[in-house]
DNA sequence: TATGTCACG
DNA sequence: GACGTACGTGACATAG
């Protein structure tokens, strides 16, 4: 057996290599307008299997360029395959350089093909060292011993000979008979006619071989004999074609391929030209572009007259960035330090105030009055990473953005939603310079050490280099956005103005009840207890419950019960949907559920949030984060309160904890079915536009339509029709119903073309998403937000249909979270002018919560729900529940 | 820090 | 014909 943490060589097939990094990555340029996306992915690969196998021996096989042997025998062989595409041809010199520099041995044979190369490798030194082929190609199947492995590069898989047998149906020595009797269409290798796969690997089970099979062929019946009797030729063909030609002179000195030193200059060259940061960061080279090594005049002021004249300076330059130096992270506990500010390329200020060890002129009172003066000018327009938190801070000193402002995070979040946003991977993905991170200056851990207690001279090079980077990425972002005009109406009118709305909301906080929590977590321990002793008992001994190993051990080793499912590392899963099904054969997984469903409810929410109330305000406050999500929705965290339980009543109790102030009441107003109705304006599909014009229950209406054309759904076609209408959400497959359902495979699959059949607009919609999105690399919301799916083209199978599921979803959910995000901003103005009668607690996908007024609640649910509707227009009603109370449970 | 599980829309 | 699945999040406990 191969194993880790053992001398072997691996033999990486490079040309299979070649194509899947071109296609498995979008089509990348560099800035001067080379294509890298192969560079990229086939640097990462490779990256990949020298630090996860760490091998003593390496070999990358090419195909050399021109015709081979075979096309020799068979004018035809490969006449299907179209040239090189050129964007990949022009990356393979690159590509070659840099596997060399990384000291790694090349071999590239005329008149063979690397296949030849890698079996003639495998004849020599099988028998002196273990050997790990690395290729996405099935022929060196045939290869597979218990000496010499394939690890097919995209999934990760292991083939030893029993996988082999497991994915072909036939032994490593019989897949060349195999491939003879199938035929190999990619290498346009006719096989037997009418023999595929599930033949094949039934004749070889029954005579061994071809050979065998041809002496036989008398016993086989009438068209399988026919076939097989007129195709003699080509399977002689064939198995010439298919045969890896072993014999061939290789370096018989193994260390030949040892892996060799790195020639540094020369990596550094490659990734500097070809800017391929992310590796060059992770070979470990040290290259700093960029503006470290250009000029910066960073400095400090700490006098009054200085501070007057860089006033006078900001009013010429109109546009600056900005940047708070604070205690905390939290915005609502942190005190400034010092603030900066940067006006021009590699030019900032540090303005210090609370250093110890510093004597200024300057203390928080000029300080506020010289911001209040400056953020007061309307011409002024300043630029800040992260604008929220600016505000927040700045609030607790009554300074408020009078001015115009900008926020790089949100740009950035805007121009492309995936990956983060933080302003150190903006700098490195947009201005190729790494910045000094925070951690770098004041240290981590217990080591840390407060933003004031560092000498001056660091804090200057931190805080200005924050603010130089940020109005640099300022000018960058703004240009990219400005020759996008969807996407900066998107920015300019909703994203940015929703920062305050966000900041307000934050500020605000939720009042919960503390003591309620407290009653439950004692109640919650109580019967968790009970449980535990039950468990015990059933089990025959103790154990940790709330660990999944040892869950494992005493279901499938002690206990020995089936298993159902593995979860995604191969370890045998304990999650809900199996122990569901356990519970038929056992009294264990039950109780177990209902252990995990108590202790997630005690763990997360009622030991948590009584401790996160603020001690300043008595409320809770989240953060709502507006850079996470790709489909442009909010996350929320530190708490979390758009998880907040709901589906069972000690889950809802939770809920009865979030109240508002005397005087007020809670107003929850959620958007009915939004997503089904975006779905039906997106699609323009006339049947649903109906159903939901006839103002009736959505999945009363599908279960209709799709069961039973006249006599009323019954219960079971509505919950099978509710799954429909979500699996359809979600890009629908009919595993994924099938399993929803626990109904099988092809009952689901039936329900989906009958869906299809009823509803073709929604079908097209579906099938054009697709298609746009293979054709350009994103798909757009109703507003304009572009989500980007890089895997929409991906070889891997499981890979594309998962971003083909996101082209699908990302349009409707991202519509929805536009939709939501206009409401909040109506809303917003209009409660301006009722500010202490209406406040927005909560944002939660498809649902608002207010705290409002008790004399003012029925004006405001009713402008509240007006508002909602009428946000934006869609061709069906935007319908909106209202629901008022003493409790946010009460009012849902 | 990674993994498994589960809370929400 | 097979691949392995629902889409999007965040928090917790465990375990190494």
């Amino acid at each position: 057996m191969v194993k880790k943490n053992e001398d072997f060589f691996i033999i990486v097939d490079g040309s299979s290599y070649l194509y899947r990094a071109f296609y498995a990555l979008p089509h990348l340029k560099n800035s001067a307008g080379l294509h890298t996306g192969a560079i990229v992915g086939f640097a990462n690969m490779t990256q990949k299997i020298l630090s996860e196998y760490q091998p003593k021996y390496i070999s990358m096989i090419f195909d050399a360029r021109g015709k081979n042997f075979r096309h020799k025998i068979y004018k035809e062989y490969k006449s299907n395959r179209k040239s090189m595409p050129q964007e990949l041809s022009e990356q393979v010199e690159p590509i070659l350089q840099f596997v060399e520099s990384l000291g790694i041995n090349i071999i590239q044979q005329p008149d063979v093909e690397a296949d030849d190369v890698i079996a003639s490798l495998v004849n020599k030194f099988s028998s002196t060292v273990p050997i790990l082929i690395s290729t996405g190609d099935k022929d060196l199947a045939q290869l597979v011993t218990k000496n010499v492995h394939i690890i097919n590069s995209m999934n990760d898989t292991l083939l030893d000979p029993k996988g082999v047998l497991d994915k072909f149906g036939v032994k490593p020595e019989q897949i060349l008979d195999y491939l003879t009797l199938v035929g190999d269409t990619s290498d346009n290798i006719p096989g037997v006619d009418k023999v595929g796969p599930k033949t094949a690997v039934k004749l070889l089970k029954e005579y061994g071989s071809v050979d065998n099979i041809v002496k036989n062929v008398s016993d086989l019946k009438q068209n399988l004999k026919t076939n097989i009797e007129n195709s003699l030729d080509k399977i002689n063909l064939a198995k010439e074609l298919i045969a890896l030609k072993s014999d061939l002179k290789v370096d018989e000195n193994i260390t030949s391929y040892s892996v060799g030193g790195k020639n540094e200059e020369k990596l550094n060259e490659l990734t500097l030209k070809y800017e391929l940061r992310k590796i060059s960061k992770d070979l470990g080279l040290t290259t700093k572009p960029s503006i470290n090594k250009k000029e910066v005049e960073y400095v400090s002021i700490t006098d009054i007259k200085s501070l007057e004249v860089f006033k006078k300076k900001l009013l010429t330059v109109k546009i600056f960035s900005f940047d708070t130096e604070t205690t905390s992270l939290d915005p609502m506990v942190a005190e400034i330090v010092g603030v900066s500010f940067s006006f021009e390329a590699n030019k900032a200020v540090y303005i210090p105030i609370n250093h110890k060890n510093l004597k200024t002129e300057i203390n928080m009172e000029i300080l506020e009055n010289f911001l209040k003066d400056i953020f007061n000018i309307k011409s002024n327009t300043v630029v800040c990473q992260n604008i929220k938190y600016e505000m927040n801070v700045l609030r607790k000193y009554n300074i408020a953005f009078s001015c115009k402002y900008h926020d790089t995070m949100i740009m950035s979040y805007i121009f492309n939603s995936n990956g983060k946003h933080d302003l150190s991977t903006l700098s490195s993905k947009y201005l190729n310079h790494e910045s000094i991170s925070y951690e770098d200056v004041v240290g981590k851990g217990s080591k840390q050490i407060l933003f004031n207690e560092l000498l001056l001279e660091e804090a200057i090079t931190y805080a200005c280099e924050d603010s130089d980077i940020t109005l640099q990425l300022y000018d960058y972002l703004l240009d990219k956005l400005s020759s996008a005009n969807d996407q900066y109406e998107l920015y300019k009118n909703i994203e940015l103005p929703l920062v305050s709305v966000i900041a307000d909301i934050e500020y605000t906080g939720v009042k919960v009840n503390s003591e309620d929590l407290n009653k439950q977590s004692k109640d919650l321990r109580k019967r968790i207890q009970l449980i535990e002793k039950k468990v015990y008992d059933e089990a025959g001994q103790e154990f940790n419950i709330g660990s999944p190993k040892q869950i494992q051990e005493i279901f499938y080793d002690v206990l020995k019960l089936p298993v159902l499912k593995k979860t995604p590392k191969g370890a045998p899963s304990t999650n809900e949907d199996v122990m569901n099904d356990l519970s038929e054969i056992h009294d264990l997984p039950k109780l177990i559920l209902e252990y995990r469903n108590l202790s997630k409810l005690k763990n997360t929410y009622t030991d948590r949030l009584g401790e996160q109330v603020s001690e300043i305000s008595n409320r809770l406050h989240t953060s709502y984060n507006q850079t996470v999500t790709i489909t442009g929705r909010l996350s929320s965290s530190n708490p979390n309160l758009q998880n907040i339980p709901v589906r069972n009543q000690d889950g809802r109790n939770i809920r009865k904890a979030f109240i508002p102030e005397k005087g007020y009441k809670i107003l929850s107003a959620d958007y009915s079915q939004i997503e089904l109705r975006i779905m039906s304006h997106l699609s323009q599909d006339e049947t649903l536009k109906q159903n939901f014009m006839d103002g009736e229950d959505i999945h009363m209406a599908t279960a209709r339509e799709v069961f039973k054309s006249k006599s009323q759904p019954t219960k079971e076609d509505r919950r099978a029709a509710k799954a429909i209408n979500f699996g359809l959400i979600y890009g629908i497959s009919s595993y994924g119903l099938a399993k929803q359902l626990r109904i099988d495979n092809s009952s689901a699959k039936d329900y989906i073309d009958r869906y299809f059949k009823k509803y073709e607009g929604v079908r097209d919609f579906m099938e054009d998403t697709k298609k746009q999105a293979k054709k350009n690399g994103f798909v757009e919301t109703m507003k304009g937000r572009k989500i980007y799916l890089p895997n929409i083209s991906h070889s891997n199978f499981q890979v594309r249909s998962a971003a083909e599921r996101t082209a699908i979803n990302a349009p409707i959910q991202g519509t929805a979270a536009d939709i939501l995000k206009i409401a909040m901003l109506d809303i917003s103005k209009w409660m301006q002018n009722h500010q202490d009668k209406v406040k927005l607690l909560m944002q939660v996908h498809d649902e608002l919560v207010f705290e409002i007024d008790i004399d003012f609640i029925d004006k405001a649910s009713k402008k509240i729900k007006s508002l909602m509707s009428n946000c934006v227009s869609i061709d069906v009603p935007l319908d909106v529940d209202l629901g008022v109370g003493n409790n946010w449970d009460k009012a849902h």
